[in-house]
Formats: C-alpha cells, sequence, structure tokens
DNA sequence: AAGTAACCGTTACCTCAAGTAACACTTACC
DNA sequence: GGTAAGTGTTACTTGAGGTAACGGTTACTT
C-alpha cells in the first residue's frame, strides 16, 4: 500500500472525507434544531443540537450564511433527486406534466419544515450573497422553457414565450404548493391533477390558437415533420 | 367653537393626526434610506435619513418589524389602489385578464425596489409575526377564486378547483413578474399580452373540457341559462 | 523518537446593531 | 402655573454572531 508517488504531504489530505461528513453532521443537526425551536435558531442552539461547542460549528462553516447555504444545498439536492428523473422523463406530454408537478408537490410534502426554512430564509439575518431558491427556479424554468421551446417548435410554432411561460408555471406549482401545504384541504394527487389539468389547457390552448389539434396523449416530440 | 360635552382631555387627542403624518413620514425615509443604502439598513441610517435621532424612531414605532409592517402596509395599498379596481372591473374575460395582471405588473415596474424590499423581507432580523406578502397573496387569490368559481358555476360547472387555481394564478404572475423585473427583456405589454393568453387559454381549456365553447370577449356573466 | 499538521474541544472575550434610560426643552390645553 | 403630550439628545444595556487563546489527540514525516 506505500504511495510511489508521494503527494506533498498526506496529512493534508487525511481529513478530506471526515471534514464533508462532519458538515453533513452539522447541517442534520441544523435541521433538527430548527424543526425543534422554529427557524429562529442560534448558532448556540445548533452547535449544542450537534453536541458541541459554538467555535466548533465555526470550524466547519465560516459563518451563519454558510451554514444556510449548506443546508439549502441539501434540500436542494433532495429537490433535484426527484425532479430531475420527472424533467427528463419521456412520454406523453399530460403525463410528464403531471409527474413534474407531483415530483415537486412530493418532496415539499415530505420535508415541510426544511422546505419553509429555506424559503423563507429567517435564519440568516443578513441578506445571503447567493439566493439558492431562486437559482433552483430558475434552473427548473430553464429546464421547462427549453421542453417546452422544443416542443413548440416542434409544431414549428413561435417559441418566444417559452421563457416567460416557464417562469410562470414555476411561480404557480410553487405557490400551489405553498396554498396547500399550508391548509391541506385536497390530496396531494388531486392536487397534481387540478394543476397538470391548468397547464395542459394552456398549452393546448396555445397550440389550438395555432391551428393545431394536439392529443394529451402524444409523446413529446409529436408530429414532427416527417418528410 | 367651544365643546358642549368635554371630552376627556383635548391634550391627549391633540396630536392623533399628527402621530399618522410622523409615522408616514418615517415610512418615507425608510423607503429613501433603502434606496440609497441598500435593503439591509439599520435603524440608525433610517433615523439619520429622517434628521433625526434613534429614540425618536422608536417613539413611533415599537420595533423594527413594526416599522417594516407599516411599510409593507404602505407597499399594500399602492398595490390595492391599482389592483382593486381591476379586479372588480367588468366586461369580457379576458379583458380583465390583462386588465388585472398588467394592474400588478405596473406596480411593480414603478416601484421595483420598494416591491422587493418588502418581499424579500431581509430588513427584518426575526421572522415577523404578520406576513404581509401572504396576506396580499391570499387576499388577491380568494378575490381570483370567486370570480373564477363564479365564471365557472355560470357555466354549471363543478367549481371546485376554483381555489388552488386561484392561488396557481396568483403564484405564476408573481414569478413571472419577479423574472421580467430581473431582466427586462420585454416590454410590460408583452408580457402582460404571454400571460393573459396563457390563463385564457387555460379557462377556456376548462370549459372545452365540459363541453363549452366560450369566447374570450365575452362579459363576465355570460350565457347564464336564460329560462 | 521527536516534530508537526491537521483535527478535537473548551472558556472567555469582542463587536455591532437593536432597543432603552435618563435627561432637557417646547407647546397648548386646563 | 401646572401638566400631558410631544420634541429632541447622549449614553447606556442586551443579545447573538463571531473570535482569541488555550490545551489535547492522532498519525504522518523525518
Amino acid at each position: 500500500m506505500a504511495r510511489t508517488v508521494k503527494g506533498p504531504d498526506a496529512r493534508r489530505e487525511r481529513w478530506k472525507g471526515h471534514r464533508e461528513q462532519r458538515r453533513a453532521e452539522f447541517v442534520e443537526a441544523t435541521i433538527a434544531a430548527v424543526a425543534r425551536k422554529g427557524p429562529d435558531v442560534g448558532m448556540d442552539d445548533v452547535a449544542a443540537e450537534a453536541g458541541v461547542s459554538k467555535p466548533v460549528l465555526y470550524r466547519h462553516f465560516t459563518d451563519k450564511s454558510d451554514l444556510y447555504l449548506a443546508v439549502g444545498q441539501k434540500a436542494t439536492e433532495l429537490l433535484m433527486d426527484r425532479m430531475g428523473p420527472a424533467l427528463v422523463a419521456d412520454g406523453p406530454i399530460r403525463g410528464r406534466i403531471a409527474g413534474i408537478v407531483d415530483a415537486y408537490l412530493s418532496v415539499i410534502e415530505e420535508n415541510p419544515n426544511l422546505y419553509k426554512f429555506v424559503v423563507k430564509g429567517s435564519f440568516v439575518d443578513r441578506p445571503v450573497e447567493k439566493d439558492l431558491v431562486a437559482e433552483d427556479k430558475n434552473l427548473i424554468a430553464t429546464t421547462l422553457a427549453r421542453i417546452l421551446g422544443d416542443y413548440l417548435r416542434s409544431f414549428d410554432m413561435d417559441s418566444g414565450g417559452a421563457e416567460p411561460w416557464a417562469h410562470a408555471l414555476v411561480g404557480m406549482v410553487q405557490n400551489a404548493g405553498d396554498w396547500w401545504l399550508d391548509r391541506q384541504t385536497m390530496s396531494r394527487a388531486n392536487l397534481s391533477d387540478y394543476l397538470a389539468t391548468l397547464i395542459w389547457h394552456a398549452i393546448d390552448g396555445l397550440l389550438r390558437s395555432a391551428g393545431i389539434q394536439a392529443d394529451p396523449g402524444q409523446p413529446l416530440t409529436p408530429l414532427r415533420l416527417v418528410d
């Protein structure tokens, strides 16, 4: 097992994995502390939750906002792990829409506290430099814009509205999700279906207005001119 | 002008109007300070902007969050003054939608800094007890739900989805507005039209799916069974 | 075996902004 | 003249974020 080429100093590398693991551990502690004491916990609380005292925390995070970002990143992973597949899945357009919407709703349903914590962002005092929520929404909207643009172009339609529409759709699902999280007056499947219906009708209407009769069961890249 | 019935003590009443005016003055100062120094201004900055020192400010606002709420209330007024008429206006449905959307966009276009300040809420350190933004969104969504429900019922359709749809629409317009405020790549009229088109098509699709052929030029309470 | 680079962890401190105490002056009702 | 509201100030307290300074442990390096 002897290293043939000696690296700069093995002592520097020894902890690489450990540090990552420790950060993750503190992220978990933060989530736990928030669940226990509400979103306005202090660094002392987080440290206590992790069974450690404050300076230790500060060896792993430069800052309260650094810790917040780490938690946000964790949440982003949870979200993207679920949304990614739904976004790239192919198949009939109507079903894809429902799948994407439901993927999102399932994540916030399973992690409501984490979701609120990250989105409300009241954990950090000063405005944080990187707005993770905005970045996520942007990423999703950009992806949607591409899908939607492709879809429209497949009918030889103008895809100029794809970007604003994509952002509109993102906001739509998010806000409906927020409302639903607060007062859960219907099942998730029900809401997914309502939203997917709304979205499908909007898209269908766009096509109709261009004189195209689309079918919700059509695969994504449908009717592309075969010539 | 002598009072016949003597009130408890006129000295108590003497300032009633004055206090209101003073609060408004500090609200303005806050907006100015934010415009000048970014959203993370301190109370000292606000006081300085008003040409006064901190304790004076605290005679009129119990709290930083109290001041924030006052600014938010001011913003709500601006918004509702513009949206109220658009919401209650009657006329063809397609035009009403465009009017409502454009009313909203016009407000955020004219007060982008105030808008971001209130929505991001990074002025207050701890979570504030009253979420004005959520309340506004709720108010608008509730109104929309009523309008939409009435519209659907006028076709004898099930209006069960009206509430989630209303919240979805609110989020949709807000998020598209945020995107547009950031990178203004199109005119307001253009965006309004894109969004109104999307919304109209969604509604139209709902009606179609129930076998009803609607006309975007129809007045709001259309085709009610005349029998 | 000695040295050292990375971590473990602590208590006690610093800093900065929110918020308050205490004091002095002004106005106009009683 | 007394007093209830306001005007304003400087100087303080408080609390949470963040740091200094100290000592111990492990395991790589020489």
